[in-house]
DNA sequence: GGCTAATATTTACGCGCGTTAAAAATAAAT
DNA sequence: ATTTATTTTTAACGCGCGTAAATATTAGCC
C-alpha cells in the first residue's frame, strides 16, 4: 500500500536491504530463514506490497506448491462439501488447491488431469468416477504425480484411498430398518456410475442374509447424474405399481431418495415410520437437502471432514518424504446413522 | 504419444522443422500462422505430444489467456449453474477459465480477487456478494483488470453488468398470484446479503400497488447462507402463528421457499393451488431442486445461458478492443414464470 | 573473547519462452 | 516472369526467479 511500485524481487531486495536469494528462500518457505530476518522481510512487505511473480517462480521449479483436486461434479452437494473440506485442508498446509469439477462428464476427468499436468502440481487428490473413468490414464498419471484417491476407489491406482466403509454404513441402516419395521428393498441405478453403489448393493445383500431376509433389488433404468429425476420417474412407477414386496425402501443414495419422496408425495402416499404411513424411504450420504425433504430423510452421514483430513495428510506424507509408502493406505471411515422422519 | 520426450519449444522446433518464433506465434494464436504451416505444426503435435510450459509462457506476457470467474458460493446450485455456463463460454472463446468460489464468505471474495491478480488474468467475471462485498477493493480491481459483473450489480463498478430484471420477473409472478388467488405476502431475509433481494422487495411493493393491494412484507431474522434452515424455522413460525394475512407467500428466493415448504409439511398444512389447500408458496430462481419439492415449486426461472453468454461476450469485447466502451453496459434479461404445484 | 555452526550475501548461470529486427523465403498479384 | 506483400527464419536479448558455490557475516556457546 505504498507509493513505490516494486517490479521484481531485485527491487524489493534493494529497498528492503535483504539479498535476493534470501528473499527467494523466504517466499518458498518463510520458516527457512532466521526469525529476525523474517521479521525484517515481513515489515518491508507491509510497507511496499510486493508479491513474487507466480509464473517466474514455478518455471524453474521441479514441483510447485499446487495441489490439484478433481471431483466428478461440483453441482452435487456431496462433492461440493468434500471438495471444500479438502481445499481448506490444503490451504492450512500451506499449499494452493486447484479445485476442478468434471461436471458429470467422465471425459472431462481425463482432460482435467491433463490440464493439471501442465501446472506441475505437487500432488493430486482425485475422486474418480469409477466406471466411466479412464482408469489407465489415471493410473499413468499416478505414476508421474503423487496422487491420492478419495470417495471412490480404483484398485492399485494412486498411493492411497480414503472413503467410507459401505459395508459398515449399509449394514447399520439395514439393521435399523429391519429392527424397526419391515426389511428394506434396495433401489439403485441399473448401471451405477459410482463404484460405491456396487459396494452398497453387496453390503445390502449380505446384511439382509445376516438378518435372515431375502434381498429385493430394484434397478432404475437410465444413466447420468439426474438422480432426482430418475428416482422420481422410475421409483415413482415402482411405488404406483406396488412393486415393492415390503413397505420399506433403501435408496442407494439420497438424491434417488429425494426423487422418490417427490413421487410418493405426488401419488399421495404418506412416507414415514408412523402408524398412518404407507411407506418408509431411506437414503445414504446425508445430502444437505435431506433435512428439508418432506418428510425429512433418514440416511447415513459420511464423515466428510475425516475423509478430507486423512486424504490430505496421506498425500502430504508422500510429498514430504518424496516417496510413496510401500503399502497402499486404504482407510475407510464409518458412516453414522441419521434418524429423521422418513424411515 | 511418441517415444521421444520433448523438453522445450527449442527441441520441438528442431524435430518439427518449424522455427521457434513461429511456434510461439502458433501457440498464442493458431490462426496467426499460415494454414499450411499450421497443419505441419499440428501434424508434428500429433506425433510428439509437446505442450508449452505454462509458467514460462505467462511469465513475460503482460496478459495471459486466463479468465477469472468468482461466484459467492458454488454450493448454491444457482451459482453453480451460472458459473458453469460462464466457464463453458470462456473455453469456447479459447480462454482458460479459473472458477473460484468465495464459499459464502465475503472476505474470501477479496482474497480471491487478490489471488487472481497474481495470475494476471485477461479479464474477470464477478458475481459479487453485494452487501458484504469490499466494494472499494472490487472497484479498484476493475480499474486494473477488465471486469464484468453479473447476477448482482455494484453501481459504476466494472465495465458492464448482466443480470435478471427483477422488476419484470417479480411483476410477472405477483401478477400471476394476484390473478389466480389471494395476493401474495413477501417473505425475505431481514438483512439480505444479495442486492437482488432489495430489488425484489421494491418490485413486490410496486407490483402490489399496481394491482391495488397492500403489500405485506415479512422479514426473517438471521444471516448467512443457510436459507433453507431460516426458511424452515422463521417461515414455519409465521405459518404456525397465522401471521400471513393472505394464504399466499412469495419467497424472495427458492431456497427460502424450500425451507418453508418443509415447515408447512411438518405443520400438516397442505400447500398448493387446489381447493383443499391451506397455503400457496412461490419462489424465485428455479433452483434445480424446486422440481422435486413437495409439492413442486412455482417459481421464476432466470435465463442462465443468456446471462452467461452476454457477460462473457461483453468481457471479450473489452479484452479484444483493449478499452472499455464509454457507456457501461447494463443488460437485464427477463425471467420466465414456471408454473408448478405449490402456487 | 574466541570458537564453531548456522545463516546471509555476492556472484553468476540457467530455465523456457516472449519478443524484436533484419534477412530470407514464400505466396499473391500483376 | 517480375514485383510486391506476406510469412518464416535467424539471431539475439530479456523476463523474474531458482539455484549453486564461494565468501562474508552473524548467532550461540563455552
Amino acid at each position: 500500500m505504498a507509493p513505490t511500485k516494486i517490479r521484481n524481487m531485485e527491487e524489493f531486495a534493494a529497498i528492503s536491504g535483504i539479498s535476493r536469494p534470501t528473499l527467494s528462500k523466504y517466499f518458498n518457505n518463510p520458516d527457512s530463514v532466521l526469525k529476525s530476518t523474517r521479521q525484517r522481510i515481513e515489515a518491508a512487505l507491509e510497507k511496499h506490497d510486493y508479491r513474487p511473480n507466480v509464473y517466474a517462480m514455478n518455471q524453474n521449479r521441479q514441483t510447485t506448491r499446487n495441489i490439484g483436486v478433481i471431483v466428478p461434479n461440483l453441482a452435487d452437494p456431496f462433492f461440493n462439501e468434500i471438495g471444500r473440506a479438502v481445499e481448506v485442508a490444503c490451504i492450512e498446509a500451506g499449499y494452493s488447491p486447484i479445485l476442478l469439477s468434471s461436471h458429470g462428464k467422465p471425459e472431462l476427468e481425463a482432460e482435467n488431469l491433463e490440464s493439471l499436468r501442465s501446472l506441475k502440481p505437487a500432488g493430486v487428490l482425485l475422486a474418480p468416477f469409477g466406471r466411466g473413468s479412464d482408469s489407465k490414464a489415471i493410473e499413468k498419471f499416478g505414476k508421474d504425480v503423487p496422487m491420492v484417491l478419495f470417495d471412490a476407489n480404483i484398485s492399485d491406482t494412486g498411493a492411497a484411498f480414503i472413503g467410507t466403509d459401505n459395508f459398515q454404513s449399509v449394514g447399520l441402516i439395514v439393521e435399523y430398518l429391519c429392527r424397526s419395521g419391515e426389511p428394506p428393498c434396495l433401489f439403485e441405478m441399473e448401471t451405477p456410475s459410482n463404484p460405491n453403489s456396487i459396494k452398497r448393493r453387496q453390503a445390502y445383500q449380505r446384511s439382509m442374509e445376516v438378518h435372515g431376509f431375502a434381498p429385493h433389488i430394484f434397478q432404475a433404468k437410465g444413466s447420468g447424474w439426474d438422480f432426482e429425476e430418475i428416482g422420481q420417474s422410475e421409483g415413482g412407477a415402482l411405488i404406483r405399481d406396488g412393486a415393492f414386496p415390503t413397505n420399506t425402501v433403501l435408496c442407494s443414495n439420497d438424491r434417488l431418495a429425494i426423487g422418490m419422496l417427490s413421487a410418493a408425495y405426488k401419488l399421495g402416499r404418506k412416507v414415514g415410520h408412523g402408524a398412518d404411513c404407507d411407506i418408509r424411504i431411506a437414503g445414504h450420504d446425508d445430502h444437505p437437502f435431506s433435512r428439508f425433504t418432506c418428510p425429512s430423510l433418514t440416511t447415513i452421514a459420511q464423515d466428510y471432514a475425516a475423509i478430507a483430513e486423512r486424504a490430505v495428510s496421506a498425500l502430504f506424507r508422500i510429498i514430504d518424504t518424496g516417496k510413496t509408502p510401500p503399502e497402499r493406505d486404504e482407510t475407510l471411515f464409518e458412516g453414522k446413522l441419521v434418524l429423521r422422519d422418513s424411515a
